[in-house]
DNA sequence: CCAGACGTTGTT
DNA sequence: GTCTGG
DNA sequence: CCAGACGTTGTT
DNA sequence: GTCTGG
């Protein structure tokens, strides 16, 4: 799974990173910890404009829904798609095809049960660079208001060794493509087989996590500061 | 996902 | 829009 | 036929 | 314990 993400890097370097240039480069600020369930705009790369970075809003609300209140209903339970079943699913099937998005970052958050208590960790490439998780987007119209909501949903995939490390997640992990595979991801004709050969578990010895500070749930300060990605010890795990 | 509320009456 | 359950 | 759902995670 | 809100 993947619900808590951040992207630390400067505009120059995403557009380097993707050979792509911000829509509205002045609305683009990095974001230490962004929490899904707020819907917050996350920089992506579409199929329609590969060579644009745009902000969309996570939590993909399908096109076909009818009502703003039934968009803010399902738009909780999308954030994520299981892989092994978006050709099924009606609220990801028809994106599969045309609909297929890169989500920069630079790492994402998840907690280790332990006892009775979750601890949060950093989860990056080894290599600190950036990087794109498999997504699908779709565009919604309200009907009653006529405003459009550009969403998107992160594919997820068995956990690797390094995320059954940690206990709260040890099942499902983000689908984080190669650098090489970007393009054919985002602009490849995919039948179901080359789309589950992009879709993988990507290769733990590439990838490192640390536990961090509670700082990132934190209700009365602001999660949103580069302390939120300090390293902290916890006594009570064993790392 | 986690944090925080979870209740009532009356009203500066 | 499309599928499932009644 | 129509009504209603449409989704994810975890269970040390 | 369980639900809501971010």
């Amino acid at each position: 799974m993947c619900y808590h993400s951040s992207i630390t890097k400067s505009r120059e370097e995403l557009e380097a990173a993707f050979d792509a240039r911000f829509a509205e480069p002045q609305d683009y600020q990095p974001i230490f910890h962004g929490n899904g369930f707020t819907f917050l705009r996350w920089p992506v790369i579409t199929a329609e404009h590969p060579k644009l970075i745009q902000g969309y809003h996570w939590g993909l609300i399908p096109f076909w829904c009818k009502s703003r209140e039934a968009a803010d209903e399902l738009r909780v339970h999308t954030l994520n798609a299981v892989s092994e079943t978006v050709f099924e699913k009606p609220s990801f099937k028809h994106c599969i095809r045309q609909k297929r998005c890169l989500v920069l970052s630079s790492g994402f958050f998840e907690w280790r049960t332990s006892g009775k208590l979750k601890y949060p960790y950093f989860v990056t490439l080894k290599s600190r660079e950036l990087f794109a998780m498999a997504g699908l987007y779709d565009r919604f119209t309200d009907q009653q208001t006529g405003e459009v909501i550009d969403t998107f949903t992160v594919l997820t995939t068995p956990a690797n060794a390094l995320m059954e490390k940690i206990h709260n997640s040890k099942k499902r992990m983000p689908a984080i493509l190669k650098k090489d595979q970007e393009q054919e991801w985002l602009l490849g004709e995919l039948n179901k087989t080359a789309f589950y050969r992009l879709i993988t578990p990507y290769d733990t010895n590439d990838m490192q996590a640390y536990s961090i500070s509670k700082r990132i749930t934190s209700r009365s300060e602001n999660s949103n500061v580069p302390e939120v990605l300090a390293p902290h010890h916890y006594e009570a795990l064993n790392d």
